[in-house]
DNA sequence: GGGTGATGCTGAG
DNA sequence: TCAGCCTCACCCC
């Protein structure tokens, strides 16, 4: 489930079980063999997310650059670790615990100024609001220069990082912004709401380790489109006016709206 | 056990 | 714009 929210506790949690001590690091796949061993062995330092990126910084090493795409997986083992698949790109291991990765798009050894360069690409984390380089100001500044729709702006990791397709299905649709709308033509209001939204949802994210938009939904016994507003219910009344949920593709991926909730324009 | 879809992104054309 | 990457969970038989 890789947007912000899980990179966000993956990073957590891995530096809480890792930081500080030597890792061993292997690729039973093969694909990142080279790379696992410059790091095996290494004081891990800190582990950090920026978006839906992750950095592993070593004691004398340099710098893993994890990034999960649509597939990728991590799994994390306090005890007795099951052998890993052979589809296992790489495991970092302790004696205590041990993490396996799978499926990833990215997994390198970056130099720091690679590392600086894929961060200064990456637009403003909602996850960080508030500390350099990820605020308001930064947001709605990216948005300005864009004159694609908002749905697909704010799917771009240059404008906002951290959003997948289900938060911006969501997060328009609790703003009540149509998603063929300018981004540029969007007032500071609306950008200001936006980003707020981000900002709490992704926070609500990485609290209950899932995307729930819906308040008050009962955690447990729930499935995805209960804890959810818009995103796959083209099915389903609108929870707020009853409205049909329109989809349709936009930015490569399906989207989906209220008419009524989301006045503006026609997303054709 | 097979088929399908998925919360992402890149690069060719 | 679209195919391709790459793995696994889930559904249906």
């Amino acid at each position: 489930m890789p947007e912000g929210h899980s990179i966000l506790r993956y990073a957590r949690r891995q530096h809480e079980l890792l930081a500080g001590q030597e890792v061993m690091a292997a690729s039973p796949q093969g694909r990142f063999q080279g790379g696992a061993a410059r790091i095996s062995g290494r004081e891990l330092l800190e582990v950090d997310a920026h978006g839906k990126h992750l950095f592993y910084h070593w004691h004398r090493a340099e710098t893993l650059h994890v990034h999960l795409g649509l597939y990728g997986k991590f799994r994390t083992f306090k005890t007795d670790p099951p052998p890993p698949t052979p589809a296992t790109r790489l495991t970092l291991s302790t004696e205590r615990v041990t993490v396996y990765l799978a499926g990833p798009t990215v997994c390198e050894l970056i130099t720091p100024s690679q590392e600086e360069a894929i961060r200064a690409r990456l637009g403003p984390d909602p996850l960080q609001a508030g500390s350099d380089g990820n605020t308001l100001a930064e947001f709605a500044s990216n948005l300005k220069r864009r004159q694609v729709p908002i749905g697909a702006a704010i799917l771009d990791q240059k404008v906002i990082a951290g959003i997948g397709n289900i938060y911006r299905t969501e997060i328009l649709f609790l703003t009540g912004i149509n998603p063929a709308t300018r981004a540029n033509e969007l007032e500071l209001g609306k950008v200001e709401e936006l980003w707020r939204c981000s900002v709490d949802l992704l926070a609500r994210g990485v609290a209950a380790g899932k995307i729930v938009t819906v308040p008050r939904t009962p955690l447990g016994r729930s499935n995805e489109t209960d804890r959810l507003y818009a995103y796959k219910r083209e099915r389903f009344p609108c929870r707020l006016c009853g409205g049909s949920i329109s989809k349709a593709d936009m930015a490569n991926r399906a989207i989906w709206w209220c008419e009524s909730c989301q006045p503006g324009r026609a997303v054709y």
